[in-house]
DNA sequence: GTCTTGAATTGCGGTTTGCAAGCCAAGGGC
DNA sequence: GCCCTTGGCTTGCAAACCGCAATTCAAGAC
């Protein structure tokens, strides 16, 4: 019997420090943004991340799902069934990242505007 | 005459979205980390950065204190005065990523236990 | 059985990181 | 003045990671 994706987690924690701990984990330039896919929308598969306008390199968005998953940020809807069609949700562990994101998308607004006059309002 | 420090930035952006653009800019396992000391100490200088707990190399230091001066989140003290013994403070707009940082803080606690079970109470 | 299509893995060049060593300039002691 | 220390940085190089294209894999549809 299989144990679904969830494999142990190995992370060279740097310190004690929560802030640095998130870092260890979330510290990239790709993992928040499929937390914040699945927040916007609910529900995706792999197909609809690979769509989604940064454009996600595959192999980066296969490792970081599966990262997540470790993670138990992320789990699959139908977990014991082929991938195939088969969505991410997210897990209570990673909604509750939602008002970090959301603190994020604030400063970005008010604070990056200067540098990227684009920028859009609502995430 | 001298400009000190701020040059323009040059940053691919890689969308439109708030979130997506503030880890174009602070999506790495290293920035956060600097704000987060001069939020707890007010100012550090090179050194004291070099000596906190997480061991950050000296060339990604000088490189993101590069970076993080640019787009004007810190700045020296003492701008027109030689590097050595000049410390960094944060601007109004570094100081604004205090919330987010709080955020990722406290999800870290609530959330990154299972993992890390060292991992400390407050910052 | 063959075709299609979503979900990955592989290969490879380019960039970034980590680590050690060294360089440079401003004081301080003499 | 001159040397020595010391904080701030740069350089070099191996290892890891990223970006991109191509390929494989497996599950339905037919």
């Amino acid at each position: 019997m299989e144990q679904a994706d969830t494999e142990p987690v190995d992370i060279d924690w740097r310190s004690v420090c929560p802030i640095s701990s998130a870092l260890d984990v979330l510290g990239d330039k790709w993992s928040l943004l499929i937390i914040r896919d699945l927040l916007m929308h609910g529900t995706r598969t792999y197909s609809e991340f690979r769509e989604s306008e940064e454009g996600i390199a595959t192999n980066i968005l296969a490792s970081r799902l599966k990262l997540l998953s470790s993670l138990q940020l992320i789990e699959r809807t139908n977990p014991d069934r082929p991938a195939r069609g088969n969505a991410f949700t997210l897990t209570e562990r990673g909604a509750a990242l939602r008002p970090a994101l959301e603190e994020f998308g604030r400063w970005s607004q008010t604070h990056l505007k200067d540098f990227h006059s684009d920028i859009v309002e609502i995430v």
